[in-house]
DNA sequence: GTCTATAAATAGATAGAC
DNA sequence: GTCTATCTATTTATAGAC
């Protein structure tokens, strides 16, 4: 067998990192549900079943531990798109990714965006590995717009940066959520029929 | 002239009137600039130049005062609907409609609407003002897109409700606040990529 | 590290003088 | 009706025992 010190050592470090998983999933659900003003940090304690004091432990503050939330979902985002067959057309990447963030949506755990300006912001735009993955998410979604342009899968008349920012505005559509409110759909349905409204329109083809 | 006595009265009842118009003014202003949890009560009186206590003798409370916001954009609507010429087609109405409500946004006078079990959704269900615009703007706009969908402008595979919930998530489609922090393009030409972009769809034609 | 108890700050709402 | 001053509740954050 290992080293026992070192088995206690690494054993002790897997819990906090379960504990703090934990919380940070925790957040990450609340911040889905009511967005960053709205939640508290009681409701977070509460919900993984520790005192709030335990909680700053791990976190120093709301705002640090709502932002290791968003570095999380950017993280998943990251995974998924290099999961993706390098032979696929653009266009379909574009397409598995917009699908992607609306069953993220669907399922209760893509983060509302934060209101212009709220103190999460501003931690977001000092908070390196946000922005780094931020930055490496757009450049590689870009240059596949740009590439589905030149090919003429997409309208070459839009921006780059107009087709990047709808994308990523899709992942928090609201249409989602009064659809399921509705009841009329299943999860399936509403994802495609936002799918279709945001490649291909609300005109007649 | 007029009974002095009863031109002191309406004369006073103009004063009212324009006190309470500039505080839901600078409601809807701030309903709009950071949404109804982010914004205090205070901001608003100061924004007024009255003190917090006079702005409670005319609102019973923030989410009243909220409300009285959201039916002032509601009747500005209806009146906008009211005022389309009777000719023009089905699909010139709801593009003519899209485009006025992303003219309101990027005016920064249109309210970003309430997160899932903020405490002014339940206010907005018991205001009978509100839900009676609502209905009614529902209404005549479900029925220029079901016409709109018989003569084969609008695609008639979307449910009504659907395309009507898409018109109404795109009055507060953050893409318009993405392309506006940018710069790089007027508000003429980020309201034409959004119509674009909702009516046409991303895919090429 | 986790807890109970509490501090410190904020925000919605009200009392009472004028 | 408007003001100043205050109340009450909530919320972020911390102190200190274990």
């Amino acid at each position: 067998m290992s080293d026992p010190i070192i088995a206690r050592v690494s054993f002790k470090e897997q819990m906090l990192h379960a504990r703090e998983e934990a919380i940070v999933k925790a957040a990450n659900r609340l911040l889905a549900e009511k967005g960053f003003d709205a939640m508290t940090v009681d409701e977070i304690a509460a919900e993984v079943g520790i005192a709030k004091a335990s909680l700053y432990k791990h976190f120093p503050s709301k705002e640090d531990l709502a932002a290791a939330a968003m570095v999380r979902v950017m993280r998943r985002a990251q995974d998924f798109l290099r999961a993706l067959p390098a032979g696929d057309a653009p266009l379909d990447k574009l397409r598995a990714v917009a699908h992607w963030t609306m069953q993220m949506q669907l399922a209760g755990q893509m983060p509302s965006l934060p209101s212009r300006n709220s103190s999460l912001r501003t931690t977001l735009m000092s908070c390196k590995p946000f922005l780094d993955g931020l930055v490496e998410l757009s450049d590689r979604i870009g240059g596949w717009i740009a590439v589905a342009q030149a090919s003429g899968a997409l309208n070459p008349r839009l921006p780059v940066i107009a087709v990047l920012y709808t994308l990523y505005a899709r992942a928090c559509d609201p249409v989602l959520e009064f659809l399921k409110a509705g009841g009329q759909h299943s999860d399936a349905e509403i994802a495609e029929l936002a799918m279709s409204t945001c490649f291909d329109g609300l005109n007649a083809r």
